[in-house]
DNA sequence: TCATTTACCAAACAATGTTCGGATTGTAGC
DNA sequence: GCTACAATCCGAACATTGTTTGGTAAATGA
């Protein structure tokens, strides 16, 4: 890890540790004590600052937040790479889907944090869609994207002329984001077997997109 | 409305005016200048009150959000309730599909609200699912499982071993819940075609579950 | 060695949710 | 109508929040 600070002089290197530990801070607070729980207070507490030293490192305390946000979809698109990528086709899309809401399930305050924010950068007026946080290489979503291409070529999934490929990607983001977003809120107390309920919303949706 | 008020006593016909009143102000607050703003103090000076004095109406402000939460959900019911329900199966579970995504794109403040409070009132232990809010008469889920219920009979929806009426209703939320909360979060910059796309991924779920 | 930038903090500020004590008002019983 | 009691309602305060300010100490570069 002190590998990648680059070539960087002493007091660059200080900085950027100093500004990870207030990350790692934060992502602790939100773990362990919930989201509403995250104060500035708490968190220079936590790396022996004061409130004010924080300042230093980030703007407010929303930077902080948009930082911690970047780092929880880095992480979880690892998650989503962990799962085999040869698997056929189509298991493979209803795995990393899986992953998905698993993520989710172990981290909902995190994972409520990162999709909740509302205050978004601005895409420049004309900007494509490839310009979108959605397409970096960080996200998630390019997952998604390779995985339908890869199950078109094998014939497993027809692209229509109804359902492009992005679509196609589109739908499937949708329905694992909205099982993963139902169940860490309104769903949370409900005796259900989600298991098996989430393994048939994957196959309903594949099915759907088969030839 | 005055009907509604039933056979109470004068105070008591006043003490639910000034409830009322109260979560009026608070959602208009949050429709004009978003959730964060809301405030005991912004809602007071809306209604001529001091901020003390709500506290007779209600024990907190996580109270009368509760509150406002209640009501949300019954008016996404009802927005959903305008479509006719004498379309075809297919076509009117689509079409409600559609109404709740254009809810949340018209209250975006207040749906994110709806869907994000993770202090839910815990469900006594031995409870059955039907218990369980989704459940009640107010939330827009009956309305998914009763048009299921229809396509099925219908014949145009195949109940299969996988595939319950409860897990394709289950399915079709998500589908639709995902779009809705993605749409006002993490790609309410995209530009892309949604009208096109959420079609596309509702004939897509509508056909994985067909015969 | 000295001047300047960096790092850091104590103290204060404004805004928040909430509580407390008392004042005012309405109501019920006589 | 009068009185006692309960209901409303509010001013003032408290604790906690994010943030700013002014200044001190340390590190850096000349």
């Amino acid at each position: 890890m002190q590998a990648l600070e680059d070539d960087l002089s002493p007091r660059a290197r200080r900085y950027a540790r100093t500004q990870q530990a207030i990350l790692d801070a934060a992502r602790a607070i939100i773990h362990e004590q919930g989201a509403d729980k995250l104060s500035m207070r708490a968190i220079a507490d936590r790396i022996d600052y004061s409130p004010a030293g924080l300042y230093e490192y980030f703007g407010s305390k929303e930077e902080i937040i948009a930082a911690v946000c970047r780092q929880g979809h880095r992480l979880l698109r690892q998650t989503m790479l962990t799962v085999p990528p040869d698997l056929p086709p189509v298991e493979y899309l209803t795995e990393i889907g899986l992953a998905y809401i698993r993520f989710a399930l172990s981290n909902p305050d995190y994972f409520l944090l990162m999709f909740t924010q509302t205050s978004a950068p601005a895409l420049e007026p004309g900007a494509g869609f490839v310009e979108h946080e959605m397409m970096d290489a960080d996200s998630s979503f390019p997952l998604l994207l390779q995985g339908v291409q890869r199950a078109r070529e094998a014939g497993l999934i027809q692209p229509r002329a109804e359902l492009s490929v992005m679509e196609a990607a589109y739908s499937l983001w949708a329905i694992v984001h909205g099982i993963a977003m139902l169940r860490i809120t309104y769903l949370r107390e409900m005796p259900m077997d989600f298991a098996r309920a989430d393994r048939a919303a994957l196959e309903a949706i594949a099915r759907g997109m088969a030839p």
